[in-house]
DNA sequence: GATATTAGTCAGAATATCTGACTAGAATCG
DNA sequence: CGATTCTAGTCAGATATTCTGACTAATATC
């Protein structure tokens, strides 16, 4: 792997591609958080983990979920009847859009954010503790403005509560 | 979306986790790939590509690019069956231990490669674009450095051809 | 040389994901 | 308004992905 693996840029040689630089670090945050909730008794799936990290406070529909998982409406709608048999979240009409219903994390989905809200924070610690402050805080600078230009679900406040309220 | 979503750092009120944070530009970059693939006549999925896209040019084991792909050996065999009828990758005894086969990259995995590249240098160029010269090179000096410690395959040169040589 | 490990496969089951077709509510437009 | 178009979500069916458990053959260990 130390030379040019495929998808490498070109005329790297020892440079991974970004998407494989981004890849790599986040499904070691992922695996710490889904192993941790396992063990702390929560069966949640990669794939619901994946489209339940993204509900929003104040409730989201299947329709942007999908967006922003970049997976079908079919799939999350799937995944969240699974959540909600589950108790993590549970879905109310919303009161705007008779056609809509919002998705909502449940107590117990509350529970298992803030078991992995203590994963993550213990992850980014030890990034921190190798990376150093500086670094850390350019990554994130750097990935908060990316997220401008490829979160396919821009769902900032002008959005939610602005747009549609 | 702009609140604080599930899995965000404690206390961080607009601030997404790292983890979400570097999956958002990871699946946009993947996209940008596989569409392009698509469009060019690769019929390749999403679930082969994250294994091809980690054989190394030397050849790869089945168990490392498990390891490397944080899946099972079952489900990566699977997957390199399908890449192997394809003719992206072929799959050749290992010189130096009778259990293994390599799996190499073939011609037509080559080509491929060829054109996700170009995929993958126009949307680093458009980051770049976005983020400028020194933020671009911060986020991918930290990635770098943070893959030291997070790629469950560490399969530098030393490994690869040291350690088995 | 017996025992334990490791590489990989086979089989079967559970999950995840997609495409296409459809229903009901909302928006548009003349 | 009322016809047409669009949007949110679901139902059904087909694939694709991934796992666990059991197994074979080759290698490493002692």
């Amino acid at each position: 792997m130390g030379g040019e693996a495929p998808g490498s840029a070109p005329g790297t040689q020892d440079e991974l591609n970004l998407g494989l630089l981004l890849f790599i670090p986040y499904r070691a945050m992922e695996k710490a958080v889904l192993d941790a909730l396992d063990a702390a008794g929560y069966d949640i799936t990669l794939a619901q983990a994946r489209v339940f990290q993204r509900i929003d406070q104040d409730g989201s529909r299947i329709t942007d979920l999908a967006e922003a998982a970049v997976l079908t409406k079919q799939t999350v709608g799937f995944l969240v009847d699974q959540l909600q048999r589950a108790g993590y979240v549970e879905r109310t009409p919303d009161p705007r859009d008779g056609r809509a219903r919002l998705v909502r994390v449940a107590p117990r989905g509350a529970a298992a954010v803030q078991a992995s809200m203590r994963v993550v924070a213990e992850v980014e610690a030890q990034w921190t503790a190798y990376l150093g402050e500086t670094r850390t805080a350019q990554l994130r600078e750097a990935l908060t403005i990316l997220r401008e230009i490829t979160d396919p679900y821009q769902a900032t406040d002008w959005r939610s509560k602005y747009n549609r309220g």
